[in-house]
DNA sequence: AACCCCTTACGTCTTTAAACGTAGGCAAAC
DNA sequence: GTTTGCCTACGTTTAAAGACGTAAGGGGTT
């Protein structure tokens, strides 16, 4: 039987460990390598290159979509799962183009994940079914849509707002200045006519910048 | 040709005084009475017995709910048509529980009231299109609803935070202190596990509590 | 080269929201 | 007839949001 090696890259320690235990019940992984960032991934490159990595976007560093793009530039062969918390659209697409073969999602079974490995491995493309659906879903509503004036940065600063993070936390997770969320978030007040957070979260919703 | 009369129970003088031309364009209508406040309507109730009322629901002094329930406790056979800007469920249940034959919004047509006033005058109940599709929709979303747990009070108040008020501005519409709706938001967010504003609306949205 | 748009960022001030705690009145349930 | 749950309400403190204005730098367009 052939054997494969994976490259997971993470920066959150427990959940690298976690699944790096579970791919070694699978007894076709040979090996699983590990990186906490984008650098630390690519510097490493030269000496493991492994049949399949799964990626983390958000990252401090090197995001998941900077480091695939570069890595994809590097090894166009490369074949590189998404790994995120979240299901939202700009992720997703933007992965995809920086040209990640599959998106899952970290609350998805172990045979998601192997799914996505086979077909990945298979020169398929992947995302789960759960993605499947949100996909569906938003070309539905692109039909009668009217948000395409918010930038994508806009979007995924409001896409946050409704995960409920303050604007201190968004800067965190997109590696920016809070006074910047701070401008995005009242330029989107103005563009979206609301007169405060709740007025935005309910323009997202209508719009399906957020997914119910 | 049998005529009718009309009773218009509304704080807002502007709409009451439109809505007043336009009924009286009506060859069927022979009077409009008026009143701003519940109070003021029941005074005069014995003196003016109309065949129909319209009842705005938010009004100060005494609302439209606790002013339908007294005017049907004394007269039972009264036909009692809500007259709301929103449609919401609290709103609805609540007017058609105290005795309220028909419910319509107030950015229906005049077709929608003269409607209205037809089946109610015929004896059956009325509900605008609008409403309708809102209950239809509500009973789907009551399959798997999780929100009995909040209270009426409680639903309100979310409701209103959703629309974008601030809390005084819905203790202004409620007629209750800020510091009320302080404590109902705090509540809130503790029983829905949020965090924020943002938190609470996306908690309103997935259990239908506000329709998108 | 000049232009527009987006992204990033800072300063200051006012208003709201959030996080504690406490408590009386009231109606329904037990 | 006491308990329970809900609605009402206040005081204080800190954190966050919202409302102005300004501006440098990058990328793409004309």
């Amino acid at each position: 039987m052939k054997k494969y090696t994976v490259f997971l890259v993470d920066d959150h320690k427990l959940f690298r460990e976690g699944l790096k235990l579970l791919l070694e019940t699978l007894n076709y992984i040979e090996a699983v390598w590990e990186a906490e960032n984008g650098k630390q991934f690519l510097a490493s490159l030269n000496l493991h290159k492994p049949d399949i990595v799964f990626m983390d976007i958000e990252m401090p560093e090197m995001d998941g979509i900077a480091t695939t793009e570069k890595a994809i530039e590097l090894f166009p062969d490369l074949n590189i799962i998404a790994l995120s918390i979240y299901g939202n659209e700009n992720y997703y697409t933007r992965m995809i183009k920086a040209g990640a073969k599959g998106f899952v999602l970290k609350n998805s079974s172990l045979q998601d994940v192997e799914n996505a490995m086979a077909n990945v491995l298979n020169g398929d493309n992947y995302v789960s079914q759960e993605i499947l659906n949100r996909l569906i879903n938003s070309i539905d509503k692109k039909k009668n849509l009217n948000s395409d004036f918010l930038t994508e940065r806009e979007k995924e600063v409001l896409f946050h707002i409704c995960r409920g993070l303050s604007n201190q936390d968004i800067a965190n997770v997109l590696y920016l200045s809070k006074r910047t969320v701070d401008k995005h978030r009242e330029n989107l007040l103005f563009k979206t006519d609301s007169k405060n957070t709740a007025g935005l979260v309910m323009y997202a919703v209508k719009n399906g910048i957020v997914d119910i």
